[in-house]
DNA sequence: AAGCTGACTTGATTTAGATCAAGATACTGA
DNA sequence: TCAGTATCTTGATCTAAATCAAGTCAGCTT
């Protein structure tokens, strides 16, 4: 069915007012209504499969509620979570412009509420509104990092690392200062998500323990904001740095440089 | 220094006459002239690191001749492999977009000849030229999708698997109907790439031999255009259709299902 | 409230692949 | 020509993480 009101209100809400998903931030009105316009809105159950691996694409789909993550399944069934996306996500504007069938599944994990833009009015707009074509080069470029990232993690890093590293990232992204944050995603994801079986993700979290670091059933809590610089590389260090001059002057990692 | 005319030269003769790279594909004689008069070239020895992780990026680069590879190193030194490149190949392109520090080290493998095409050249056509984005996105995508093949086979599949899986998309880029053909790569560059040790690499190649796949110094050969189809999935299914309907029609893989 | 179910934890065992170590081979340059 | 170096191979050992197997716990259903 066509976006409701209700949507509308989540849209905006889920951006804290701030401004919208990347996908649509920056946009001519014209723009906005164009895509909202033709698209649709849509609730689906925990588990539901919204693209199968070798389908073609036919949406761009953009997260309002719920928690949604894209995946690869070999033929033997295993399964290799790519990304997990919360509100405000979106997801397959890369696999558009990939001109193959979609090398992805995408499944939602929980009940979730999600906006439907078709296709060929992503392509449209990608075609004719540079400010669109390059929100789409960000968010893809993104992702690319990501999956750089993650494949440098499997490459070379212990699962200790995996998990310490993907937690300082979630810890700066929430913004620093806070000592706890909500953890959103089911355990085992986030295990097969970092390439272990839950298994080694739950031993893992009993060492994490012995650091200082506490992770309950659905958010994290640390003894000190530096509990985590640990895990600090020398890519984290310029997001660290962003957030808040004077913490990254008292955090450890860059003490002894300065 | 600016492009030789040999550096045209090349650039015609890599891709065979057929088209030009594909970030410089289809561009207006405008365009085209825009990139390539701000562009420069220059011969780098073997070994030599072209950007360090955490450089701002200042350039796209083309690569002419040689072998160039892009990877991250950690902390401790340990080293993995992104992208391997050969002639038409560039990289860059997405860190560009990416707003921030370079996470990726690019490194001459062997001696090369590169185009260097600077930062604010590519970003101001990206910004104007609806056809150069479009190039842009097509590129990053593509990388994207080879990044999440490469997440997938480090998390489920064995080394013997990857190995497989890796030959038969170099055999199907090159056609198919080829016995043998080109190994561009070093192989313990290869076995890092594949996220798996030169030692287990070798001995993985012993085990295609007994399939009745060698790998030599610099070339591999095989029995049948079918002993690779034992690596194929349903991804690269379509890749193997593509090639030639009569190939496909007769590969063992597909014959039951047909 | 009892019984199920699914997610997670914990322990014991196995094993694949890393590491360590020693050769083989081939290219380099004096 | 021959030492010297780099790449690759092969074998022996070790270890980290997967697998297998119980067991715990919370949330649901009936």
């Amino acid at each position: 069915m066509p976006l409701q009101k209700s949507d509308y209100e989540k849209l905006s809400v889920l951006t804290e007012g701030d401004s919208l998903p990347r996908l649509l931030r920056g946009l001519s009105t014209e723009s906005l209504d164009y895509i909202l316009d033709a698209s649709t809105s849509h609730s689906v159950e925990a588990g539901r499969i919204l693209v199968q691996q070798g389908d073609s694409p036919e949406f761009v789909f953009l997260v309002l509620s719920g928690t949604v993550r894209t995946l690869r399944i070999d033929d033997t069934g295993k399964e290799a979570t790519i990304r997990m996306l919360q509100p405000a996500d979106t997801c397959m504007e890369a696999v558009l412009f990939m001109g193959s069938p979609s090398p992805i599944t995408v499944q939602a994990v929980t009940e979730s509420r999600l906006i439907f833009i078709p296709e060929n009015i992503v392509k449209t707009l990608a075609a004719r509104d540079a400010m669109f074509a390059n929100n789409l080069l960000q968010i893809v470029t993104y992702h690319y990092k990501n999956a750089m990232y993650q494949i440098e993690a499997m490459n070379i890093k212990t699962p200790i690392q995996r998990v310490g590293y993907y937690l300082l990232v979630k810890f700066l992204e929430r913004g620093k200062g806070n000592l706890e944050f909500f953890f959103p995603f089911r355990k085992s994801m986030v295990a097969n998500y970092l390439g272990m079986t839950a298994e080694t993700f739950s031993r893992t979290l009993c060492k994490m323990k012995n650091i200082g670091i506490t992770i309950g059933e659905d958010k994290v809590q640390m003894k000190t904001s530096h509990d985590l610089c640990l895990f600090c590389d020398s890519d984290t260090e310029s997001l660290c740095a962003e957030g808040s001059k004077k913490s990254y002057a008292t955090c450890p990692r860059h003490k002894k440089s300065g």
